[in-house]
DNA sequence: AATGAAATCCCAACGTG
DNA sequence: CACGTTGGGATTTCATT
């Protein structure tokens, strides 16, 4: 997990595109569905399916789950910006920021903003807690702003896959 | 899907929760597993899944995709102001983002900046066209700031279940 | 909520182009 | 080498108590 970018090794050809379309809306479909939407054998769905598996392509397979159904009401975006750009400086904050529940998703960014973190809470005094814990408390972040979501307009993990 | 806030009925008991932990990760886990993991039969998983499903807690069932594996290298991030907060205006943004494939995640925000996207695309290329028919091009878009990921440090969709 | 039966699905082996 | 067909084993699903 040291490299960033890790080049996923297979070539996909039509067929597993095809396949990766569906299973990302549902992985749950069942290979029979699956094989003659693609015109293919469940076999070779089956064959397709694993291999993309053990390749990393499919990374993991997911029950996404409602925030509001488990009384996480408040999603934020935040930007935050670190004292220094040093490597140790941005690995610490990446461990921090991955290794923290309450962040959701986060991404280590060009443009003079160094991370920008989705975080989800159950309130604002929750909220308010995290951002005390993961940047005012921490010395190695200079600065951070809060966007509060008043809509999650789109918030799933789905990929146009040409 | 007019409601922003749609507020999910049923109310989750602490098995619930220990199920959606479970299948937040691997949703291919086998019942009996997250029976004997639960402390309950794989009769009663069973209907939990399908009830919590069907009320919109389990969102969706998805195969999460390694976009380097698909040729989709830059994940950006992106705020847009729009030229007016009027409703009509926020409609027709948040219509315009929500049918665009490139675009992976939309939040409509507070502070200011009035959303943030998630851009998945295969080439700077192509991002910058991306752009131009997004928001370049459409009038009601005021300005946007690009911030272009380096390292996806944590990209999936699992929450902290408490 | 638990039990058991029926249907379905997954997966490995074999044979073929 | 990848596909298709076939069969056994496991899992999900439904009906009953």
């Amino acid at each position: 997990m040291a490299n960033p970018l890790k080049a996923a090794s297979r070539t996909l050809d039509s067929f597993d595109r095809a396949i990766l379309r569906i299973v990302q809306r549902d992985n749950k479909t069942p290979q029979r569905a699956i094989a003659e939407a693609v015109h293919l054998s469940t076999a070779a769905v089956q064959r397709r399916i694993a291999a993309m598996e053990k390749a990393g392509i499919i990374r993991w397979n997911a029950a996404l789950v409602d925030p509001d159904a488990i009384s996480l009401g408040i999603t934020s975006i935040v930007e935050v910006h670190l004292s220094d750009e040093r490597t140790a400086t941005v690995d610490r904050a990446k461990a921090l920021f991955r290794a923290a529940p309450e962040v959701q998703q986060c991404y280590y960014v060009t443009g003079g903003t160094s991370f920008v973190l989705v975080i989800v809470s159950p309130d604002m005094r929750v909220y308010e807690a995290t951002t005390r814990r993961l940047f005012s408390e921490n010395a190695f972040v200079a600065s951070f702003r809060s966007l509060i979501a008043l809509d999650r307009v789109k918030a799933g993990m789905e990929l146009a896959i040409p």
